[in-house]
Parts: C-alpha cells; sequence; structure tokens
RNA sequence: GGCUGAUUGGUCAAGCGGUCAAGACGCCGCCCUCUCACGGCGGAAACAGGGGUUCGAUUCCCCUAUCAGCUGCCA
C-alpha cells in the first residue's frame, strides 16, 4: 500500500521548527517509499487562527523543499484540505453522532462553573482531572429537551473506566494506560468545531493516512485517539511519535530564545538548505556505511530522501544547538559556487561598504570566514574606515615585530609604495618581497606592521598586499602615513 | 500530585551481550600561512546510581534519581 503521510499544521503564527522538523519528516518518510505527502490546514481554533499564517506555511513549505502532493492548492481527491472547510460538510457532526449512537459518546451540558468545582475537588491529595461522566445519566428525554431549547452542549468520548489501553508507537513500543485514567474528551466543542483531537483522528482516516507522524507530546493522549479508532472499528494507522527538540536548557523550544521559528533563522541569515539538514539530524541519523569512518553530516533534501529509514529517529529530546547549526551554515556557504555567494552577499557588503571597491573580490576574502551573513560586516568595515587602534598592535611576537621595527619598516616601505605602479596583490608582493630578501627578514616582519597600518585591526579578511589592492594607492597610502605618525608619536 | 516517556563526553549522536565505547560540533595543541580563517594532524572529554539475569552487561529486567511531556471547549 502507498504509504501517505501529512503534515497538520494549525495557521497560529510562525513556524516553529520542531513542526518543521515534523513536516520534514513525514514528507521524507512518504517520499523514502515514493508515498503521498499531504498538508491538511487544522484550523480549528477560532480564538487563536492568525491571518496570514497559512500562507506563511506554503512558503515555508515551498523554500525548503518540503513540497506536498496535496493540499489545499492541490487537490488530490480527499478534500476539503482545511478543517473549517471541512465542518461544513458536516462530517466531524456526523462522525460524532455515529459514536453516539453506538454509546462511545455523549452530549454534555456542563457549564464552566461546574467543571471548575470538579476540578478544585481533591480525594486523597490528588486533583481530579477526569470528568465525572455526570451527563452520562442524562435520559435520553432530558437530552432532547436540553437540545431543543437550545442549551450548548459539548461531545464528550465516552471511555470505560476498568481495563486498560494499549497503542503500539513505532519507536516507543507498546505503551499502555489504565482506562481509568482516561478522560472523556470533548469530541465537539460548543461552538460546533472538533477539538483537534476528534478532527484529527476523523480527518486521518477518511483521508487515508497511513503513518501518523506526530510531536512527543501526544504520545500520553494516544491511547485516547486509539479507543476513538476501536470505537469506529476503524484499523489504526502508523504511529511515529517524534522527540521533543529543547533549547539550552532542556525547555521546550520558546517564541524568546530567538531562533524558535524557521522565521527567525532566516531573519539571522541562515541558508534554508542548512536549517534542513541541521533539524534532519536532530533526532535521526544516517546508517553507518562500511566504507565510511567518518559519519556523513551534509545532507541535500534528496540524499535525505534516499537515506532517511524512520526506524532510525531518536526517542530522547534533542538540544538545539545553534552553534553547531552555524557550523553547518559556514559548510554550505563554503561549499557555493561563487555566483551564487556573491549575489547573497551582496547586500551585506554594499550595507557595510560605500566608497568604491571591489565588491567580489571582498566577497571572495569573507566567503570562508563567515559562518552567517551578517557577519561579514565585522569582516570588512574597515575597508570602509580605519578603525582606531592602539600602537601596541605593532607588537607581535610570532612576527618578531614591535613599535620600533614596525615603525622602521613602514618608513622604508612608504617611498616603495608611493612608487609602485603596479598596484595589483601580485605585484605589489613582489616587490615587497624584494625588500624582505633585502633585509634578511621573515615575511610577517614586514607584513604584520602593513597590514596593521592599512586596517587597524588584529585580524584581517586577507593579507597586507590584497588589502592594499583593494583599497587602492591613495588610500593605503593615507593609512601607511598615519600609522607612522601613530608610531613616531607613542 | 497523577500518568507517560527519556537517560552514552558540554551538545548532536553510533552502538542493538564480548568494542581500546565510532563520528560530528565546540574546546585545546601542532602544522600550513603576509594576521585571522580555510585546510591537515593530534588531544582532553561519556555509558545517571543501585540491584538482578548471564561465563560476560552501555546493550535485557527491576528499583531509585534526574529531566521532559501530558494532565484545556490549544494543537
Amino acid at each position: 500500500m502507498k504509504i501517505r503521510t501529512r503534515y497538520a499544521p494549525s495557521p497560529t503564527g510562525k513556524m516553529h521548527v520542531g513542526n518543521l522538523r515534523s513536516a520534514l519528516y513525514e514528507f521524507l518518510i512518504a517520499k523514502h517509499e515514493d508515498g503521498d505527502f499531504m498538508l491538511r490546514i487544522e484550523d480549528t481554533d477560532q480564538e487563536r487562527f492568525m491571518e496570514g499564517a497559512t500562507e506563511l506555511i506554503y512558503r515555508t513549505l515551498a523554500k525548503t523543499g518540503i513540497t506536498h502532493d496535496e493540499g489545499p492548492d492541490k487537490d488530490g481527491g480527499y478534500g476539503p484540505y482545511v478543517q473549517s472547510e471541512r465542518m461544513k460538510t458536516g462530517i466531524y457532526m456526523k462522525y460524532a453522532r455515529e459514536l453516539i449512537d453506538k454509546g462511545e459518546a455523549y452530549y454534555c451540558f456542563c457549564d464552566k462553573e461546574r467543571l471548575a468545582s470538579l476540578k478544585t475537588e481533591v480525594v486523597e491529595g490528588k486533583e481530579i482531572s477526569v470528568y465525572d461522566k455526570h451527563c452520562l445519566q442524562l435520559s435520553k428525554e432530558e437530552v432532547e429537551a436540553n437540545l431543543a431549547a437550545g442549551k450548548p452542549f459539548v461531545i464528550r468520548q465516552n471511555n470505560p473506566t476498568e481495563g486498560s489501553t494499549t497503542f503500539h508507537d513505532e519507536l516507543y513500543g507498546d505503551i499502555t494506560v489504565e482506562n481509568s485514567e482516561l478522560d472523556d474528551m470533548i469530541l465537539i466543542k460548543s461552538d460546533g468545531y472538533p477539538t483537534y483531537n476528534f478532527a484529527n483522528v476523523v480527518d486521518d482516516h477518511t483521508m487515508n493516512i497511513t503513518h501518523v507522524v506526530r510531536g512527543n507530546e501526544y504520545l500520553s493522549s494516544s491511547p485516547k485517539y486509539q479507543r476513538l479508532y476501536d470505537a469506529f472499528g476503524w484499523e489504526s494507522p502508523v504511529y511515529v511519535h517524534l522527540p521533543l527538540i529543547t533549547d539550552e536548557n532542556h525547555k521546550k523550544l520558546a517564541k524568546r530564545s530567538g531562533h524558535a521559528s524557521f522565521e527567525d533563522l532566516m531573519e539571522q541569515g541562515f541558508l534554508s538548505e542548512a536549517v534542513v539538514n541541521y533539524i534532519a539530524l536532530l533526532g535521526w541519523s544516517p546508517e553507518d556505511s562500511m566504507e565510511e569512518k567518518q559519519s556523513r553530516e551534509i545532507f541535500s533534501l534528496e540524499e535525505l530522501i534516499r537515506e532517511f529509514d524512520y526506524h532510525r529517529i531518536s526517542k530522547s529530546p534533542a538540544v538545539f544547538d545553534m552553534v553547531k547549526l552555524r557550523w553547518m551554515n559556514s559548510e554550505y556557504i563554503k561549499a557555493m559556487d561563487f555566483d551564487r555567494f556573491y549575489e547573497m552577499a551582496e547586500p551585506y557588503l554594499k550595507k557595510a561598504l560605500t566608497r568604491d571597491l571591489d565588491l567580489k573580490k571582498i566577497a571572495g576574502m569573507v566567503k570562508t570566514r563567515i559562518e552567517v551573513f551578517p557577519d561579514i560586516a565585522e569582516h570588512v568595515d574597515f575597508f570602509e574606515t580605519l578603525p582606531e587602534y592602539d600602537a601596541e598592535m605593532y607588537t607581535h611576537k610570532k612576527m618578531k615585530t614591535d613599535q620600533a621595527s614596525s615603525l622602521q619598516v613602514l618608513r622604508d616601505v612608504l617611498p616603495l609604495l608611493e612608487a609602485q605602479e603596479d598596484y595589483s596583490n601580485d605585484g605589489l608582493y613582489q616587490m615587497l618581497l624584494k625588500y624582505v630578501e633585502e633585509k634578511g627578514v621573515k615575511n610577517g616582519f614586514v607584513m604584520w606592521p602593513i597590514r596593521t597600518a592599512v586596517s587597524g585591526k588584529q585580524m584581517t579578511p586577507a593579507g597586507a598586499t590584497e588589502i592594499l589592492e583593494v583599497l587602492g594607492k591613495e588610500e593605503s597610502l593615507k593609512r601607511i602615513r598615519k600609522g607612522i605618525d601613530k608610531l613616531t608619536n607613542a
């Protein structure tokens, strides 16, 4: 049978990375077996619904390459694909009534006050958290009368109070819960909308979903869903519960952590391929092949599809490590072809540099040194203006330089540079090399002071001569003279 | 509190009864080098604790501890 998975987000805001990973895994599970991946919008919560959130979901999926075969915008014969639209077909009410007829569900007219009073009741120090089935006692006549009177109602699942329920998860195995622990959860809300719990089961079944992949937070309530399948007499799908992604404090990734959503990550200058690659490995690892003594970490989406085996998904929660994501992003940047890199780097370069400089050359310098595009600014700022720096910077033990030697070198080299016609990196390098040989010193002995004078920085994305070339004769000479002044007065 | 789950270096993570317990990020050192970075080489760093089962447990079972999730007319 063809595998069918689904990503079923609620349009309530940004795309959380945990959700994105669910979508990715669902996509990979389906595609690995040449199955179908479907998008279903679960907008049954009218209060949390956010305008524009659905579009954001589309955009994110498109950008990451997690493309759906079916969805609101791609009818595959199982529509509608938006729950609020499905509701208009009466599907949820129909199935809820079926359950009522079977005695597996019942109308409940309890108001908030009564429910609240149940909550606070304490037995042996424990808070009662399951509904007391109060409305199950109502006679048919009473129910009819209430309904006719227009009394607000919900429909609740009627769970047994004895025995136990077991369901099977592909990763976690059999999980059994005492039925007395099972709350009579609400299936249909008083506004007529189904709850997630109910809509999910009805939709997954009617849309022929074979593998239900979802977050670990549903693990403990899954027995209740199982009871729903059993009550309907439906065959349950294959369940795959995914481990949580946490922040560095092992807490659920919170909004304020700054990297909880895909959008946050994009704003911080990450590449979507790197993000996808990274989250794929957060909770899953490929099978080691014999030839590889090193496990691979860099995977394209196509490679992930080929290698993804959901049985290898981990069971324990994973910490989202920004440091490693940054590293991975840098790997993608280094591997990028230059034109594409330049295209993406240009805005950052232009923002940092207003004077007329060879931006392509600078981009080339910076490509292997940044992890994320916004890093560019701090690497190239000195091209724009020479920063204030301390004369102490001329002293470098390994280059064997100090302020006096640097001053001497700069004084020697200034006329040479003034006379230099070929102001290219190569020409400059050859010329300076000659000076180095004449003096019988090490390269660094002369390069260090020059680089310091023209950059004013401890580290730069390029060597002295490259900087000279980019800066141009006029500006670099100005900076060297300034260096001489600084050293003279020091 | 109850229920469910998880527990290999700081982090990701391999391992599925016998291993010197992989690899990656990060960290440290060395090399390369006109600085830094890239690249190369090397290093420190882990099976939560206690009982079993077994000739033998990181691997299987139980208990404890810790952490997490659930305990909503949110998903």
